[in-house]
DNA sequence: ATTATTATGGACCGATCGTTCTTTTGATGT
DNA sequence: ACATCAAAAGAACGATCGGTCCATAATAAT
């Protein structure tokens, strides 16, 4: 009955998504997301209401499609250790290819717990993350050994922490070998 | 012969540092700048150029007067993991109390190795901060005992890490709490 | 073919951005 | 007292910001 929409939203999302990611929020213009998205400020507004809105639907779908514990399956036999692994290296790899790392990471550094919403959505991904560092180690204490509950809820928060520390230090000029030897480092914990 | 300026350049260096510390470059305007250094826009050209070169001008103030590691004194015979304990301290408490955190691990985040002049700030900067904890490690090894030159650049390295890991949990709206726990916990990497 | 409906492109909005310039002010050496 | 000359104040700059609006294009049901 209707003129159809030319584009696809969720597919426009995640170019916003890349933009943001890349530049943050407040360095990211109207025109690079529109350029980005491939259609027109009209069109943008008539679709996703503001920027501000856009980006809190970018968070949003970052925390649930591109965190990196989406690529992290516990139940495929693989050592946890090599899982966790992968998590910091992924991690690492997005920083340098310019990606942008983690956008919990960055936006929480960008806003420092000035807006509920955008707070609210960092929160809950950074939890997630926690916790899937929480049912690898899990995995881990099958497997092996000694571990309490008590301390693997701690190891966890700290390999978040760590995580995080090294989004950082990549965005300092760290080059992949330091970064690298920092992750694993804290990987050791676990020994 | 002349009309003397009616402001201390240092103290307005300062107090521009305070609001950058806070809200970031992009955050920061014009605006805020000058209301905070309390001097108009042509008094702000004439003695600083730009925004760009006030805040090189910021940073660099930042790393000279403000770093935590300025407030440690290895030579003061408390124990050395007590000062590092305070560093974290530090860190939270000016994250948590508004002030902003550490430079480097916020214009790390918003600048991601796009500027030279800021990168190379920031790296020196985090270089010092790591060197400190490396120098207390050196004090803490002579009164103790066991640790291997390169383990002690390692941690050094792995405390830093945590370090702005930390700073992005603060952000992340972590409870004091939460953060000392971390700290804490890092620093018992030590024994 | 007509109509109803909605996406689109592009002109346009006021506000604010960082920056420049012109005028006024005021302390100092003579 | 006066001349000097930089500092301060503030108006004004063009560019860009996020956001609105409208005329036009395109589709699908009738």
């Amino acid at each position: 009955m209707v003129r159809p929409r030319e584009f696809d939203t969720q597919i426009a999302i995640d170019q916003a998504l890349c933009i943001f990611r890349k530049q943050g929020y407040k360095g990211s213009s109207l025109q690079d997301l529109i350029r980005a998205m491939g259609i027109s400020k009209s069109s943008f507004y008539e679709t996703f209401g503001s920027k501000y809105a856009l980006f809190l639907m970018t968070l949003t779908r970052f925390r649930e499609t591109k965190a990196v514990y989406h690529f992290t399956d516990p139940n495929n036999n693989t050592p946890a250790k090599t899982l966790i692994t992968n998590m910091f290296m992924q991690l690492i790899d997005s920083v340098i290819d310019g990606e942008g790392g983690c956008m919990f990471g960055s936006s929480a550094i960008e806003f420092s717990d000035t807006d509920p919403e955008v707070t609210e959505r960092i929160t809950n991904g950074i939890q997630q993350l926690e916790k899937m560092f929480y049912r690898l180690l899990i995995l881990e204490q099958k497997n092996g050994d000694v571990l309490e509950n008590k301390s693997i809820r701690v190891i966890a928060r700290q390999l978040t922490t760590t995580f995080y520390g090294i989004q950082v230090m990549a965005n300092a000029n760290f080059n992949r070998e330091e970064l690298n030897e920092i992750a694993l480092k804290a990987i050791s914990m676990l020994d």
